[in-house]
DNA sequence: CGATTCGTTGACGAAGTTCAAGCTGCGTGG
DNA sequence: CCACGCAGCTTGAACTTCGTCAACGAATCG
């Protein structure tokens, strides 16, 4: 797992440049943290598994966000939803630990996993199957949209554990949606904004 | 967690003893935070509006839990479940802002913000109504119960508004339950688990 | 002792899951 | 280059669960 450095070995924190093919794992939950990671290009999916087999996502991370700096062990696992580079970065020693700039980045990435768990604990506020995905579409537009063009580069399983739907009723929506000329979908991992105020308005993000 | 002492004033940062009466709002989401709390004697309930108009509970808190150490503005709000006391903490002048122990303070609060969150996107992991609610009951347990047997401050609003349920089905399932001999009604407000291990597997917190 | 708030219960319907089947796109091997 | 197989996506039908509407009971407080 921790691989160091292949060439200079001068500074400790220096970052190393890491590739996943998709599908793999990065981390997995209760593993110690040593190291944590910042996104260059691709996509990854946190998530925790429970007992009954049961698996939720507790979100994605998109170019340039931070993840995996948990306290000391990580409290879920990462998998890369496609290939995917990231910067690896090695934690200060433990003595170092309380310069300003470490827990300047600590509280950062901590306020980012909480950012994620409170946006998933939303998605689920709004409860029934169109608000969620009316939801999901434009935060992902925020991530990775262009205009009124959203790229969805997660499956539809991926969709549904983070929405807590089945696959059957995430797809059976976006058809829906798509009939009611909300969205028009262009293949499976993408799709287009044809009724704006009417997505927002759904997604309980407009007067009401 | 951090105990400062409780009577004279001429350390800034000396703790007021403060009373609430039930449902009274401690705090607002969105109002600035220049203090924070631990709850002394009581239970807290902390949640969000959303533009819907519906109400997500985000957690409790239970004497001793820290909770409204955001980082500039309180990122939900906070209301008294029962009457309550806390002690309120004034934080750092903002030079102050990275002494140690402050800053352990932060992340130990940032932290147990993140354990509720990811407590609330766990229960939510549970799908059905029986499942959610079993776990809660295990929670809560474990805060708040003795043995075998429950303290259920809150109202059934709250249990659902947690749950992201109606208080409708929290009533009946509850009773359901009480019917298949898993947990005995004893009152609105307390009850007791009869066959824990039925109530762990429902939960998903054995094996399967 | 009413009035109000909170909790329980029943009937019903809408929404989502389950079960089952079929479709599409893509990579592999003949 | 096409046939085949596989994985992911869609769709239909039956069923289950939960929310809604409505009424009633219980506790609390003036």
């Amino acid at each position: 797992m921790l691989k160091a450095s292949p060439r200079q070995r001068r500074d400790p924190r220096a970052p190393d440049l890491v590739h996943f093919r998709k599908s793999a794992t990065i981390y997995s939950e209760g593993e110690p943290a040593p190291t944590w990671f910042v996104v260059e290009q691709g996509v990854v999916r946190t998530c925790r598994f429970y007992a009954n087999g049961h698996r939720q996502l507790t979100g994605f991370r998109y170019a340039g966000d931070v993840f995996g700096y948990e306290d000391s062990i990580h409290v879920d696992c990462a998998e890369a939803v496609t290939d995917l580079v990231v910067r690896r970065y090695r934690k200060q020693p433990e003595g170092l630990e309380k310069q300003p700039e470490t827990s300047a980045a600590a509280s950062g990435a901590l306020r980012n996993l909480l950012d994620n768990a409170y946006g998933a604990i939303a998605l689920f506020g709004r409860r029934t199957a169109p608000e969620r995905l009316a939801a999901f579409m434009l935060m992902t537009l925020d991530r990775l949209g262009k205009s009124h063009d959203v790229e969805l580069p997660m499956c539809r399983t991926d969709i549904a554990d983070y929405l807590g739907l089945t696959i059957h009723t995430v797809s059976r929506t976006l058809t829906q949606m798509s009939r009611e000329r909300l969205i028009a979908i262009e293949g499976a991992h993408r799709c287009r904004i044809v009724d704006m105020p009417g997505l927002r308005a759904l997604a309980g993000m407009d007067d009401e």
